[in-house]
DNA sequence: GTGGCTTTGTGAATGTGAGCACAAGCACAA
DNA sequence: TTGTGCTTGTGCTCACATTCACAAAGCCAC
């Protein structure tokens, strides 16, 4: 293909291929076409070819795409092909539920500190994580650490924004219900649940 | 505006203007221009008033759209004017997390019941909810619960979306990291933090 | 090899949403 | 009553995303 722009769509998608691909492996299976991923993922054929095609040619006509060199190469391209460290901001009941949970490391990402502002649990694990103060987000960067997700109340999450940004860390996932002023370069995401829920009720 | 089927981005952000609007409200505001708005929100202005005016005129030329009853219109749009109830399903970490959080009330939202398999869960408590079991999914139709939660384990999600929409619920917010297979009249949307996470190195 | 079957890769077409620019409308002051 | 200033409501245009349709390409059996 062309020279073309990729679609943030695209790229959207896909940590949804790697962990179909990451599945498939397990289960033994050494190619898929796109109209057997499409019918797990419930998409369209075409839309996986294009959105693997903007990358290059991935597949073997007549054949399908090869599951294991498949997810390498969208692990390489999303970066995750290298560990990722991320610090989690905020060890309240959503916090210490995401530090604890498994999930992130089919993406090669990994939980690897955790920050509160609250004296009384500094110092307590959670994991295999200790909970550190804020003044320690100035060791991020020498530790690696890049990404960021914010589990603190709405109050609170510019200033921890703004913290971890002055320390290095290059994305946001932030949890809390409310918009973050970051530079540019600086990548947030914004999940709210309560949001989510909240369109519901529409279409019921 | 003549006929105009409403776009799903417009209602996907419709939740955004009643909590602005609650939070102005709160801070005494009567009226805010879509300029004032879009920038506490990082929208364009244009974009607030198109959305807005879908659904009809809300606001007034040269002063702006009047706060509360404004909230109130888009309340009763997205069905949010009435007590919505949900059920929890999956009171484990992430779980108990929702559970307690106070944050769906803006939205006229409430957690009403949860529910869970391991039976040493059932019958205790998290709030002011006491956890049953699955089979209490029956009286969920009786109780005017039409909205559900999963947060369980994605191999146990579909079979828990299974229960739920056979109990009468039309409205899925779905935790676990997998696709779910529902009669088209049930609404499913899902969030998966760990494929939110992992496009941020792409990014930076 | 050659033919038939299958599936990819991709231009082109279609669908969907965002942004702009401006006319229309309201408030308020003179 | 008329004029001024501000903000809404919206047709139009552009950009982005999805879907289609088909040629190109590989595999396998004979
Ligand atoms: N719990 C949920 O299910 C849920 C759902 C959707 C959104 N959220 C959002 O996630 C965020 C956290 O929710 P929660 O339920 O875990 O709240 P929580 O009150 O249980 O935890 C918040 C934690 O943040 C810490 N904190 C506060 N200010 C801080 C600061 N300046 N620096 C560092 N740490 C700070 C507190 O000490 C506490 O440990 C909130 O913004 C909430 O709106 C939570
Ligand atoms: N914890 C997180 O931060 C996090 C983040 C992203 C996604 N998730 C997803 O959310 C879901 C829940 O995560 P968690 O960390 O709370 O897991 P968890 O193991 O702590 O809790 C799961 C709960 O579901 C219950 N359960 C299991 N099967 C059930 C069934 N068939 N019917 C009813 N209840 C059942 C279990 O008894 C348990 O209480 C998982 O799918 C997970 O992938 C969690």
């Amino acid at each position: 293909m062309k020279y073309h722009k990729i679609p943030d769509e695209t790229i959207r998608r896909m940590p949804l291929y790697v962990r179909a691909l990451a599945l498939l492996e397990q289960e033994g299976q050494e190619t898929i076409s796109s109209r057997q991923l499409a019918e797990r993922l419930r998409l369209n054929p075409p839309q996986i070819r294009k959105d693997l095609s903007y990358f290059g040619a991935f597949g073997t006509r007549g054949i399908g795409y090869p599951v294991i060199s498949t997810a390498r190469r969208i692990r390489a391209i999303l970066r995750l092909d290298v560990p990722q460290k991320a610090v989690l901001v905020g060890a309240g009941r959503l916090g210490t539920a995401i530090a604890v949970y498994p999930g992130f490391s089919v993406f090669g990402l990994e939980i690897a500190a955790i920050i509160d502002n609250n004296p009384t649990k500094i110092g307590s694990r959670v994991g295999r994580l200790e909970i550190e103060h804020i003044a320690a987000a100035a060791t991020l960067k020498a530790r690696g650490i890049r990404l960021g997700l914010l589990a603190v109340p709405a109050e609170a999450a510019q200033g921890c924004a703004d913290v971890l940004v002055q320390a290095g860390v290059k994305g946001l996932l932030n949890l809390a219900p409310c918009c973050l002023d970051v530079p540019k370069q600086v990548k947030v995401v914004s999940i709210d649940m309560a949001m989510a829920l909240g369109v519901l009720p529409y279409y019921v």
